[in-house]
DNA sequence: TTTTACCTTGACGTTAACGTCAAGGTAAAC
DNA sequence: GTTTACCTTGACGTTAACGTCAAGGTAAAA
């Protein structure tokens, strides 16, 4: 009842990057990159880098985007969006938008493999039946 | 009759660079790096580059490698071991590996990109479910 | 107190498959 | 003869996403 209201938090949950690389099965060097290209901006504890909890969840967000094949600038923009708090609404519809046109994007991929692999099953096939004389 | 056996073809049909690079929609540049790669081997005229029908068709396999997504260096090996005349067996099934090997590879990618698709599509589910509020 | 471990910045290296000049040679057409 | 077109080699640039030193700072443990 009688706790401030501007009571720091008891559980900081701050994380060094070695916590972070470990976690995340990254290099700290890609953390590093991360920053410059910044994905990130952990504070600094003197020299040392202190990634908060939204710097945590900022890099899940990367590595989920990098996993369905999103660049990292791409990130960045999806990212910077959402910073800007205001418009929530078209920022989702940016968002969205970009979503899409990564499936399109995927979908035609899925094409081009599925003849690869159909031109290669054929060639195999020629050849299986060259060797069969 | 009389025509000697080892009497000049009358139809040489060799190829500029220009004629290559036209027909197959590459660059001059490209088959210059070909070349500097040991896919290609024209003879000269002078300075110019001479190619044969079997650089022609050497660049045909080339151009559906990369099509099926092997690198150059993959393609230069293949090339090579037709080149050895002998052991034509050996050299097939060599080939046959590796293109089945490809084609492994092929399958994962289309699982991956089917499960990016998935993720995609599950997340704009959740933002065109977060628009309708 | 020295070792050990972890942290920092900075700068250059890597890979693939060419692109892009630069600087010049040749050759046919006008 | 000069313009136009095409050819040559050589060398450096590009892109992405980090990797790999180098050289040094700090701090806790032995």
């Amino acid at each position: 009842m009688d706790v401030p209201a501007d009571a720091a938090p008891f559980i900081p949950q701050v994380f060094t990057i070695s916590d972070l690389s470990a976690e995340f099965d990254v290099t700290t060097r890609t953390l590093r990159f991360y920053e410059a290209k910044g994905l990130l901006e952990p504070k600094r504890r003197g020299q040392t880098r202190l990634y908060s909890r939204r710097d945590r969840a900022r890099l899940k967000l990367v590595l989920q985007g990098k996993r369905v094949g999103f660049s990292l600038s791409d990130i960045k923009e999806m990212l910077d969006l959402y910073d800007l708090k205001d418009g929530q609404t078209t920022q989702l519809n940016v968002s969205l938008n970009r979503f899409r046109e990564r499936i399109s994007d995927l979908q035609r991929q899925k094409i081009d493999i599925e003849e690869a692999i159909a031109d290669l099953t054929r060639t195999c096939e020629i050849i299986q039946g060259m060797l069969k004389e």
